[in-house]
DNA sequence: GACCAGGTGAATA
DNA sequence: TATTCACATGGT
């Protein structure tokens, strides 16, 4: 067991968790513990410091991007002049955009649209409880998130009874092209538009999910996902009058340039924790 | 019942 | 190219 210990300022472990990014974590004694992919770590905030205990100290240091100055993200989303993005940055200075695993985050944005992320929360565990290893870590246990390989050798009814619904067959027919040899890692090499092109060749990948999944699977900053509550913002905040969410995505973009994903990651988590009741 | 949730695929014009 | 609609499920 080893401890990553870090300033607070720029490192929230619960606006890291909370702001939407990742759907596999869950309260846990001064904090959280956070699971990805066959990893889990203990994260709480103790004093002015984040702390997060591992026996996979490099995993988790490069998870939580520890290597980069995200007062350089704040101060950038300030530089515009635009109130509600000094609004938002300031109440989510605290958070860092994760290097997920490009398998989970995938199938994880796959199942996330048009659902709700406490049951898209419901749905990642029953997948990782039914198909993952259970591990153990000091006295708790916990299940892996399945491999490609091991979801392509169910069935679609087999999805569809732990309520992903439509969703079914997009879960299955892009883990069946990755065990056919459709290789994530491989596809790191392109920039980000051609990478997000062959992110919606696969079924079950449109605009959003492929931003999403170039944002937090390949950690690509320039990428701006639109779902619906940036919608919102767009309209009621930046005066928006597109429908066609890639035009707002790319209002979006040219605005932020490498900052997108992080300013995006800001607006999002403000707006949706100023209207949840 | 209607509407919504980190939308997408397919049909249509 | 742009618009429209169905799609499972569960919560409000």
């Amino acid at each position: 067991m080893e401890k990553i210990i870090v300033n607070s300022k720029y490192f929230n472990i619960r606006d890291t968790l909370e702001c939407g990014q990742i759907f596999r974590f869950t309260p846990f004694e001064k904090g959280y513990l956070v699971f990805s992919r066959d990893k889990v770590c203990y994260a709480y905030t103790e004093g002015e410091f984040t702390v997060i205990e591992t026996d996979d100290y490099d995993y988790f240091y490069n998870f939580f991007d520890l290597d980069r100055d995200y007062s350089e993200c704040v101060k950038n989303a300030s530089s515009f002049g635009v109130s509600v993005l000094e609004t938002a940055s300031q109440m989510g200075r605290g958070i860092r955009i994760l290097n997920q695993d490009r398998e989970e985050a995938l199938f994880s944005f796959i199942i996330s649209q048009n659902n709700n992320i406490p049951r898209i929360k419901t749905i990642i565990e029953r997948l990782c409880v039914s198909l993952g290893d259970k591990k153990q870590f000091g006295k708790i246990s916990y299940y892996s998130f399945p491999s490609a390989l091991k979801l392509a050798e169910k069935s679609k009814d087999f999805f569809a009874s732990l309520g992903l619904g439509y969703r079914d067959t997009y879960l299955l027919e892009t883990a069946r092209k990755i065990k056919d040899g459709f290789n994530l890692d491989k596809i790191n090499a392109l920039d980000t538009p051609s990478l997000r092109k062959t992110l919606i060749g696969l079924k079950g990948v449109g605009e959003k999910v492929a931003d999403c999944v170039t944002l937090f699977g390949f950690h690509r900053f320039d990428s701006f996902p639109v779902d619906t509550w940036i919608y919102k913002l767009y309209r009621e905040n930046f005066g928006g009058t597109e429908t066609d969410r890639k035009k707002v995505s790319k209002f979006f973009t040219d605005k932020f340039k490498n900052y997108s994903g992080i300013i995006q990651q800001y607006l999002f988590y403000y707006k949706r924790t100023l209207e949840e009741k």
